[in-house]
DNA sequence: CCTAATGTCTCTAGCAACTATAGCTTCAAG
DNA sequence: CTTGAAGCTATAGTTGCTAGAGACATTAGG
C-alpha cells in the first residue's frame, strides 16, 4: 500500500490533486491508516494512470468520470466510449485548425514588426483593426459606432 | 454614442464580459448617462476590438494589459510588442504540436474501437495504460505498486 | 528514546476568464 | 402610461487545479 506521496510521485500526479480528484467523486474514498492517512492499492493507481492519461489526451473531467462509469461496466456495449472518445477528437481537430490559422496570422504580424516604433509596429496595428487580418470578423462596417 | 448592448453586439463581446474588461482596468472608466447607464464611443470601441482580436489569437488578459500600455506610447520601440507576439507564436506552436501528437493517438483508438463490449474496448484499454500509448510515460515499470 | 524533519491531515482561499443569478432602475415603444 | 427589454450592482458559480495555515503522523538520525 502507498501513502499519496508516493502515489503522486508514481502517477505523476501532484498530491493535492489526487485529493481533489476524491473529493469530487472521480477517486473513491481511500482506506486510511490508523493514523487516518490514506492508502492506495494497485485498483487505486490504475484508476487514477487512467485518469492523468486521458487528462493529457484533453477529456474533461466530466468525460472522465463517463469513460469510468463505463469501464466499470465491463459487458455492456462500448458505442457510448466510442462515441466520447470521437467526440474530443471532434474538439481536438477543430482547435488544431483554429490554432493552425492563429499560428499564421501571428506569423504574419511578427515577420512584418520591422523592429520600429510602437507607431509603425504591425503587431499593435493588426489586432487595432480586424480588417486587416484574414480571420473572422463579426461585425460589418456599418455597425462601427461615430 | 452606444450603450454597453450595442458596442457588445457591435465587438462581438457579450455585455457581463465588457464589465468585467472594466473592472480589471482593461477598459477605462465607461462615461454615464443621466440615469446611470455606460456610454461608448469610438475610442472605447476601437480599445474592445483590439482586446477581443488579442483574445481570438490567444493572447492572455495580461499580455493585452501590456500592449496596451505599449500601443499608448506610440513613440516608444516596438520590441517589446514583438517579444510578446514572438512569445505567443511559440506557445501556440507547442500547443500545436501537442494536439497533433493527441489526435494521431485519438484516432488509434477510434479505428481500434470494433464496436464490441466495453471489456474489449481500445478506448477504455488504451486510456488505462500507459504502455499501450506513444506519448511520454512519466514512471517506470518498477514504482508500479503491488 | 528523543528530537527534528518531513509528510499528511483538513479547511479555506486563490488563479484565469469569464458566466449566471437576483433584485433593482431606466429607457423606448405602443 | 404602461409594459417589456435592457441596464445597474453585487455576489456566487464555473473548470481544474494550486497554495496557504495550523495541527497531527511518521521516519531517520543521534
Amino acid at each position: 500500500m502507498l501513502t499519496i506521496g508516493k502515489l503522486g510521485e508514481a502517477a505523476g500526479v501532484k498530491v493535492p490533486t489526487i485529493r481533489y480528484y476524491e473529493q469530487i467523486g472521480l477517486l473513491p474514498e481511500a482506506e486510511r491508516s490508523a493514523g487516518n492517512q490514506r492508502l492506495y492499492g494497485r485498483k487505486a493507481m490504475e484508476r487514477l494512470a487512467f485518469i492523468r492519461h486521458a487528462r493529457d489526451l484533453g477529456f474533461t473531467l466530466e468525460a472522465i468520470r463517463d469513460l469510468l462509469s463505463l469501464s466499470d461496466r465491463p459487458d455492456q456495449s462500448c458505442a457510448a466510449a466510442d462515441a466520447i472518445a470521437r467526440a474530443q477528437l471532434a474538439e481536438i481537430e477543430s482547435r488544431l485548425a483554429r490554432l493552425t490559422a492563429l499560428k499564421a496570422e501571428l506569423e504574419r504580424m511578427v515577420v512584418q514588426c520591422a523592429g520600429g516604433k510602437i507607431a509603425d509596429c504591425r503587431v499593435i496595428e493588426v489586432l487595432g483593426d480586424h480588417s486587416l487580418c484574414a480571420t473572422d470578423h463579426r461585425y460589418p462596417e456599418s455597425e462601427v459606432p461615430s
